[in-house]
RNA sequence: GGGGGGAUACCGAAGCGGUCAAACGGGGCAGACUGUAAAUCUGUUGGCUUAGCCUUCGGAGGUUCGAAUCCUCCUCCCCCCA
């Protein structure tokens, strides 16, 4: 994998950049659809490749080392040639589900014993063999395994999950480096900051995974309910220490708002399930605002779902048809909602690049964030 | 023709003398969702000048300090027998 750094923004942190992997080049800033389990719910991936223009999408180390497994993957001949999508994939190391599954799994010293959620079963996850289940995998980029943090979070609970991590960094390194990918092309290793809310803990871990030299670095454990000023001061605290000709991914951000005050503070690469939960639950992102299409006030409107969407579902149904798929629980109205708001996120990311580009990316985003935050 | 069972809020359905503006579902209305155990979850749902008041449990009367609950008549629906 290669990161160019192609333009950084007088006014701001921001940057334009292209990452060249073995399977495809991705321009940044970057969205990267969630596929958990292998998919990117309720859209079809020739759509997220075609009409959503995603160049990279996440795929799930947990669900997808639970279910189907890594044998299934590996007969596939990994998940690419699994799931039908030729682009880039980065997987995700189940890290967040260390934090989001935290009533079924305990943490020890070696790694982290979980309680499959489908069938109760165990399962030891370590940093070796989450290096060598993304390896079956064969994602394009693999993350550390890390150890989010929830908030609020006691200092000294901070640093004893961020030394944990630092621990499995060095680990997940060492098995990377004495094992080698199964399906002929390269993947690259993602280190994770964590620290929590405490700026001498970020610090600390931004230099720690800063040392590593990787490919690329990761900022984790923000985004779970901190308030957002203290989300930006420690992305901004972050993206100071990491270097700057590797790319910059902050895990797990945000609300287009969100990823335009990112973009502004020097993160690359972004990810989030908002566009398609929050989209299968009837909320929908525009150029012009929020909006709930299960409202009243979209029954009898019949103007396309987005006039000034770039997605074909934007213009093929009205308000008034999308409400009415929500209201009789019509499977295609969340696969148009999630549609229309990867198609947009993506919109906005390709904006924000030209804008880096044209050196007006600070107007541009002052004017589009009480744009696209405001409520329809 | 004979016998029996019902009618409760938008719908279905509990309640069978006071703690009932009335459980629970559904539907309606609104909210939440940030490296997805989520196509899920939460709130709310008679009216108003909202610590209170008014109207409401098929209709009309009655018993009672007090009735969705008991009695009488009426209207409509369902089941069984002929």
């Amino acid at each position: 994998m290669q990161f160019t750094l192609q333009k950084t923004d007088d006014k701001t942190s921001a940057r334009a950049g292209e990452i060249i992997t073995d399977h495809g080049k991705i321009q940044t800033p970057v969205f990267m659809p969630v596929g958990t389990a292998g998919t990117v719910k309720g859209v079809h991936m020739r759509d997220v490749k075609e009409d959503v223009k995603a160049q990279i999408i996440l795929g799930n180390t947990y669900h997808l080392y639970l279910r189907p497994g890594m044998k299934i993957i590996e007969q596939a001949g990994g998940l690419h040639r699994f799931n039908g999508w030729d682009g880039a994939i980065l997987t995700d190391s189940g890290g967040y589900q260390v934090y989001s599954l935290s009533g079924t799994r305990k943490l020890d010293e070696n790694g982290v014993l979980f309680r499959s959620h489908i069938d109760g079963s165990k399962h030891q996850f370590t940093p070796e063999n989450v290096i060598d289940t993304q390896h079956s995998l064969g994602s394009d980029i693999m993350m550390a395994f890390d150890e989010c943090t929830p908030y609020p979070c006691h200092y000294d609970d901070a640093k004893k999950s961020l030394d944990i991590t630092h621990k499995w960094l060095a680990r997940c390194v060492k098995r990377e480096e004495e094992t080698e990918p199964k399906y002929g092309y390269s993947q690259s290793l993602f280190p994770i900051v964590q620290g929590s809310t405490f700026r001498d803990l970020r610090i600390a871990s931004a230099e720690e995974i800063a040392s590593y030299g990787a490919d690329g670095n990761a900022i984790g454990g923000l985004s779970v309910g901190e308030p957002h000023e203290v989300m930006y001061e420690m992305t901004e605290l972050v993206c100071g220490i990491l270097p700057n000709d590797k790319p910059r991914y902050l895990m797990g951000v945000g609300t287009p708002e969100n990823i335009l005050k990112s973009i502004a503070l020097g993160v690359d690469m972004f990810d989030c399930v908002i566009p398609t939960r929050n989209g299968r639950n009837g909320m929908l992102f525009t150029k012009n605002g929020i909006f709930n299409i299960k409202n009243k006030k979209w029954e009898n409107d019949f103007n396309p779902v987005d006039p000034e969407g770039t997605s074909f579902v934007d213009h093929l149904y009205s308000r008034a048809y999308l409400r009415h798929l929500f209201s009789a629980r019509e499977l295609l109205g969340g696969m148009i909602a999630s549609q229309h708001n990867l198609a947009f996120y993506l919109w906005l990311m390709r904006e924000a690049r030209q804008h880096i580009l044209n050196g007006d990316f600070s107007s541009w985003k002052a004017m589009m964030i009480p744009r696209v935050k405001q409520r329809l």
